[in-house]
DNA sequence: TTGGTATATGAGCATTTAGTCATGCTACGA
DNA sequence: TCGTAGCATGACTAAATGCTCATATACCAA
């Protein structure tokens, strides 16, 4: 099955895959897992600083794999696309197959 | 379930992603569907430089996405990983997901 | 209104990375 | 052996991006 394949959606799908390119992100959903928090919660659970950790989950909010909530004084973030959940079991999967067919390339470090 | 959590291997699946996060090289994995290609042929079908095409491609060897195969002068790569697509497809309805959204937020863009 | 708390954001620096040019390397044919 | 084709790679530039500090904004309580 062809797809088509213009430019401005290939620079779409380019820029989800990036967004879960970051360590930090993937913590941030990684801390989600068991239920909305607000920016502190998440400051703590990463140990990062405040202003990156809001900045990444802004980035995160934009492409639409968490979703904000304000009450108050504090903004909850969620997670928007469980899917992404499933993105990360198959990278996963393979970085498993990945690292295991580099280990059988050389054998020493077995 | 919880997945243990530890900086590596959270930055091998976030490298994986970022891979994954560029479109020249989206669309050379989308090039290689119908079977293996050269680098000459690659070159033509994305329209890109050869020194660049060549890096992307062994960027996409490295994170085990595609394999090489010599033979005499040339380079043949092919999908390595079929899980790929399958990536590429989620990611592909959760932007179709995430587009409907924000035309529903944006009733002036329906 | 004043002060404090939670979050967002402007500005700047540092790092990474895509892209390009030139060149190196390897295999092959003449 | 010499020349050439196909591909890889060193060196460099430009742009993007993460991080941090300081500050702005929004809200609440006294």
């Amino acid at each position: 099955m062809k797809r088509d394949l213009n430019d401005e959606a290939l620079e779409l799908v380019a820029r989800r895959f990036a967004v879960l390119g970051e360590p930090m992100r993937l913590r941030l959903l990684h801390s989600l897992l068991d239920g909305e928090k607000n920016v502190t919660a998440l400051v703590e659970a990463t140990g990062g600083q405040q202003a990156n950790i809001s900045r990444h989950l802004q980035t995160l909010a934009t492409a639409g794999f968490v979703k904000r909530r304000r009450e108050g004084l504090q903004a909850f973030y969620a997670i928007a696309d469980r899917d992404v959940f499933r993105l990360c079991d198959i990278v996963c999967g393979g970085l498993e197959k990945h690292l295991q067919a580099q280990a059988r390339a050389i054998p020493s470090a077995r």
